[in-house]
DNA sequence: CTTAAGATTGACAATCATTTTCAACCCAGG
DNA sequence: CCTGGGTTGAAAATGATTGTCAATCTTAAG
């Protein structure tokens, strides 16, 4: 954490922007909160201590988190943008439950060795990827065969 | 192709829709078109011929194709909703190519598998997934690598 | 063939997330 | 302090998609 506070702190400067106090809490904000929240679900959270700060600031702020590489973008398919904190996180891939919505993290080594064998086969080089996998957790799962039945 | 049409009139017949003329020309024409097109692509398309069909209509008829598992969504990071004929495709994954937006396909029956192992070791049922490389092409590649030199 | 109930359509308004505008305002350097 | 230029909040704009609704078409019955 004290090391995403410098990366955006060099970030800021090296691209000649400005350190404002709205971006001092947005980060706050974010590193506190849980992985996975999306702009509005953020705002709102900001909004309860910091009522001045606009929706508009929380949005542009996010993008340069995903910009400097200290947040992560997902499209989780409800058509909002959520984005989780880099630090300490490795990457990773999701595993989303359709009936909770419940997200769950997974890395498999063997999944990304086999992309990057996928892409050499097609002389692609690989920036980034995205794995989701959809269904149902083992809470959701019960009821949803009960139901069938 | 044959089969395409059989389970759409299938489906309509089985939930008491109707067959129109309008879901015959943009089923002929998104038969016939490319994969990965947009919603706005096809429907263009089908203006050039007929010009009356409404813009609604094309979305409304292939979320249609989707639910009766003919087509399938896809979101590859413009904010576009493309489809894809399922018909004569298996499954299969995608590598997009940022500089260029060519779209490669492939499967890996490795990836596929190790997807299942991880989702058993969660206790959570597949229902779907998606799983898209972002990079640079073979075309693309050169020239980006020159540039940064 | 005619009819009627109900599904469908096209034009257009409405949504929803996100972006842009722009005048007022704040930061950093001199 | 001062000033140039980045930043902000409020509101308007955007772009994809969906909802509305009166007119129209389908289909199965009569
Ligand atoms: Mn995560
Ligand atoms: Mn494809
Ligand atoms: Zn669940
Ligand atoms: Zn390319």
């Amino acid at each position: 954490m004290p090391a995403t506070r410098k990366i955006f702190r060099e970030f800021i400067a090296r691209k000649g922007l400005k350190s404002t106090q709205q971006r001092e809490i947005i980060l706050d904000e974010f590193l506190r909160s849980g992985s996975h929240l999306s702009t509005e679900e953020l705002y709102l959270r900001i909004r309860a201590k910091h009522p001045h700060i606009g929706y508009a600031t929380v949005y542009r702020t996010l993008k340069l988190f995903a910009e400097c590489g200290i947040a992560e973008p997902r499209h989780f398919g409800d058509g909002q943008t959520r984005y989780e904190s880099t630090h300490a996180q490795e990457h990773h891939d999701h595993l989303i439950c359709t009936g909770c919505g419940a997200i769950l993290e997974f890395e498999d080594p063997g999944i990304e060795q086999l992309q990057e064998q996928v892409a050499a086969q097609h002389g692609f080089h690989i920036e980034r990827h995205r794995l989701e996998i959809y269904g149902l957790c083992n809470k959701c799962l019960p009821s949803r065969t009960e139901a069938a039945q």
